[in-house]
RNA sequence: GCCGAUGUAGCUCAGGUGGUUAGAGCGAGGGAUUCAUAAACCCUAGGUCGGAGGUUCGACUCCUCCCAUCGGCACCA
């Protein structure tokens, strides 16, 4: 059997490290389907980029300042530190739930966030893209907070809670040069095509940069709970640019020298479309401010609706942490992760989590396709081989030929892989098992058996199923790990994600042979009675 | 209100630059079979391609208007 590689033959695979990040999550919300969402989608991504060799840093955290904690934080009569502490547990939770893979979680409010803050804020105001102004707008004096223009108009000018009228009202704050910008976003935008994914969010941006930018208030004196401005205490850090920092003060980029600088910048930011606008103009526009390099990509994706309604308290159709354990307690976590990858909101549409297409998605897919396939090869591999994987004995199988599959399917992940298009990562993979079931039923190994004269091509047949199989589980362990890792103890096969070697591995070759295999049942059957509905009051 | 996106079979979606009977997966119905987790396989389902106009020999694909849903509209993560 010929080894040679499937994908850039002649090419190292690439080792550059690799930088992806999840928003940093407010503490004054309470983790949910979203939160969950988007830093899984970074852990596939993060995983499969280190099998695939790259250094990889991988980022979340939370983002614990502002004027809600402040509040919710006086309500309950605590200090606003040890609210944020409390909810930032709570979301570090999240990540023991997830398997989640992040190489760093960063607070917003520990010192070295708050340090490294000041000073990049401290070189804005040298640079002169940060300067004092005034600021006019619209006030709720019993909430202490401005509302937008557009807001006030909607509440007729009143507010929202007390009914009270808003009044007019200004402040100095501390502005960031924004207007500046314009000419050299619109370049960016131009020159990286890809730097704002998927498309349609791209749309969006570039319309709203036609219409022009303005300086953008980045100090408040309203609230306390911040990063005090250097030199002018009684300002503080507005919390976006607090938060947006974080990614450049988790690689300790406002100190000289640090090992974590080999990181910047970001190849991905993963983000909800809410809060677009920030990353993709405001965030980039701060980076060259301070003659930072820009990211590869802000990726935008929608988000998660439930049962067909906008996710609301009232309606009770919150996917919140609790309802995610049940369906955990029920599928597993390798099935919630194959779901929040494939059915989710990946696109430019929002996506609907619905209790029915949950089971359906995870019988058709993992039960019927991956776990039946994996199970009726090493099945017949017990019975005719007494679990020892056959040397190929090269027969051929005219209009069949697994390994070229392997091959395409291969570099159709890695293809994907750089879109951060992980559904259709997980189509190549899952494709491959659909093709070694179609090879099966077309060469029908389990008739072949029955002829001793045939042994050569039942080989041939079982020897290739076996490692298209092993090299579509390589291509899925980055979103089903466990269930992965499992079917490679059954197979007998020694893979290593950590060991970064995920090019030999994907690799078409005779490895398994001589492998003792043993019958697998990877997902197992769930009564859809099972399913954990959604409290839906209908 | 303004900007943008989306609206194609029950569900999730494909459908460069307009052109014979509009596709896939899942689900559903039927069939056949056993290597396998009542799985895989075969056949079937006839959706006025959101609505109304228009351009054209001809539009799902171009234009206009309308409707529905979603995001943003600058401090709201």
């Amino acid at each position: 059997m010929s080894q040679s590689a499937p994908l850039h033959p002649d090419q190292k695979p690439d080792q550059s490290p690799a930088y992806i990040t999840t928003p940093i999550y407010y503490v004054n919300d309470r983790p949910h389907i979203g939160h969950a969402y988007t830093t899984t989608l970074c852990d596939v991504w993060a995983r499969a980029m280190r099998f695939a060799g790259r250094d990889v840093f991988f980022l979340t955290g939370t983002d614990e300042h502002g004027v809600k904690v402040e509040k919710s934080a006086q309500a309950r009569g605590i200090e606003p530190q040890a609210l944020a502490d409390e909810n930032a547990a709570e979301f570090q939770k999240v990540m023991k739930m997830f398997n989640l893979t992040n190489d760093d979680f960063i607070r917003t409010t520990e010192p070295r966030h708050e340090r490294q803050v000041q000073s990049l804020v401290k070189r804005l105001l040298e640079t002169g893209d940060v300067y004092l102004g005034e600021f006019e707008g619209w006030y709720d004096e019993g909430q202490e907070e401005y509302v937008t223009e557009t807001k006030a108009k909607e509440t007729d000018f009143k507010s929202p809670i007390s009914g009270k009228p808003l009044v007019r009202a200004n402040e100095r704050n501390y502005y960031f040069k924004l207007s500046a910008y314009q000419d050299r976003l619109e370049t960016l935008f131009a020159d990286h095509p890809g730097f704002v994914k998927p498309d349609a969010r791209r749309n969006e941006v570039l319309g709203r940069l036609r219409g022009g930018l303005q300086d953008v208030p980045i100090t408040r004196t309203n609230f306390t709970w911040g990063i005090p401005f250097p030199g002018d205490e009684e300002h503080v850090i507005y919390v976006w640019i607090d938060a947006l920092l974080n990614y450049a003060t988790a690689l300790n980029l406002a100190d000289a020298d640090d090992d974590r600088h080999r990181y910047w910048p970001a190849t991905f930011h993963v983000i909800g479309k809410e809060i677009l606008w920030f990353h993709a103009v405001i965030w980039p526009a701060v980076l060259m401010a301070l003659e930072l390099p820009m990211p590869g990509c802000v990726y935008a994706h929608s988000f998660w609706i439930s049962e067909g309604k906008k996710m609301s308290k009232s309606l009770g159709n919150f996917v919140d942490l609790p309802t995610i354990e049940r369906y955990l307690d029920v599928y597993g976590l390798d099935a919630w992760r194959w779901y929040m990858v494939n059915n989710g909101p990946l696109g430019a549409t929002d996506a609907d989590f619905q209790a029915a297409g949950f089971h359906e998605t995870y019988t058709s897919d993992l039960v019927n396709t991956v776990g039946n396939c994996a199970s009726r090869t090493t099945a017949m591999l017990g019975k005719y081989f007494d679990g020892v994987v056959p040397a190929d004995a090269g027969c051929e199988f005219p209009g069949w030929d697994l390994k070229a599959s392997a091959d395409e399917a291969v570099t159709a992940w890695r293809a994907a892989l750089e879109d951060f298009a992980l559904d259709n990562a997980c189509a190549a993979g899952i494709g491959l098992l659909r093709t070694v079931d179609a090879f099966i039923n077309a060469t029908e190994p389990f008739k072949v058996a029955k002829d001793p004269e045939r042994q050569d091509e039942l080989a041939s047949t079982l020897a290739r199923c076996i490692e298209a199989v092993r090299i579509a589980s390589v291509m899925l362990w980055p979103v089903i790990p466990q269930r992965m890792e499992s079917l490679w103890l059954a197979i007998g096969c020694d893979i290593d994600p950590a060991s970064g070697d995920l090019t030999t591995q994907a690799c078409w070759g005779d490895s398994l042979v001589g492998a003792q295999t043993e019958k697998v049942a990877l997902f197992p059957r769930i009564d859809a009675a099972s399913t954990p509905m959604a409290d839906v009051a209908s």
